[in-house]
DNA sequence: CACATATATATCGAATTGGCATATCGGAAT
DNA sequence: ATTCCGATATGCCAATTCGATATATATGTG
């Protein structure tokens, strides 16, 4: 899916400028999707050249005018159309989880740090979400309760595994010791 | 994170070509980190160019002589130099995820059907990863481990809620009849 | 009073993806 | 029998996306 259809989708929410879909990005869809300015304007750009937004231009007093967006007919068509594809792998990338992965490099007391951090973020991350559920389709709430549900797992896992990487790092700094000499 | 680092990582684990780093990041990186033929083969040259790693090549009949790489000193450093920065945040992109956000622009019986396969592919993933939880390092277990629960859990939620978008793709085709109508 | 944050669009280099090309072997399906 | 696919192996290339930067101002925060 690119940065194309999800404008289209999130529009179809909804009119907004491109600096809205990127907020409604950051609000929604942020522990499933996101997209940069860089990809999003562009985006817009040429879905009007393809007539599948329609783009009305409000002036501003001191700021960039304000480039509001709609889905046109054939825009709503390829759409529907898109979602009619078997959604693709979800993709993954986690800095924290290789980092885990190599926790045997890492100082003392480092990965016990990340750990902390991740639960803390989890925690926080699941709190926000609670704030906003309550006034949601049943989509969104599908959607959000999927992000909770895997946050919280996360969450328990750390706290009841984390002795797995943490022991590993305190026997490495005994090896880190040997390397140097060997080296 | 870029891939030159992920694949200074790779190679601390044992010297490997182009080709065998992508094997062993779809082996044992998949559900958390991926890279592209595309990405390595430049990533290495770089890597060469800077002197983080070394190349030996075995001439090969009928195919491209294999470049079999391995880390030096200053690679080596690099790559403990890296991990010594903070993980950044995960990012997921979830096809899926929007196609359930959206999921009353889906046709009956559609919704059910994606949901299904998921849960397929959850229940595959989990299984290959026990055939190999075996003989691995706490700190691969304990990466396996995050992807095996994290797995479960997501199959969980998925057939505990997926009345609430199910039964939205039900009321979804009366509504398109009367947007028909009202278009 | 300085500094960060929000509003708003846009450009641009760097990184990344995914498909194609090239070449051969073995196994599976027709 | 033959065709087609996947594994092995590197690499190029167009399209896509990221992330930083530029520009300009109002408002809130320390």
């Amino acid at each position: 899916m690119d940065v194309r259809t999800l404008c289209l989708g999130v529009l179809s929410l909804g009119d907004a400028s491109g600096y809205e879909i990127k907020k409604r990005l950051e609000d929604t869809f942020s522990h499933f999707y996101d997209a940069s300015f860089g990809s999003i304007y562009p985006a817009l750009n040429r879905l009007q050249k393809d007539g599948l937004v329609h783009c009305e231009t409000e002036a501003q007093a001191n700021r960039p005018d304000k480039k509001v967006y709609n889905l046109t007919v054939d825009g709503r068509l390829k759409l529907v159309a898109e979602f009619n594809n078997m959604p693709g792998r979800d993709r993954v990338r986690s800095e924290f989880l290789v980092a885990m992965l190599f926790s045997d490099l890492l100082p003392a007391g480092r990965v016990g740090e990340m750990i902390d951090r991740r639960i803390d973020e989890h925690r926080k991350f699941v709190s926000q979400l609670e704030n906003r559920e309550v006034r949601s389709t049943p989509a969104q709430q599908f959607v959000a309760g999927y992000g909770r549900a895997l946050s919280e797992a996360a969450t328990n896992y750390l706290q009841e595994n984390r002795y797995l990487v943490e022991s590993e790092a305190l026997l490495a700094q005994v090896d880190n010791d040997r390397v140097e000499v060997a080296d």
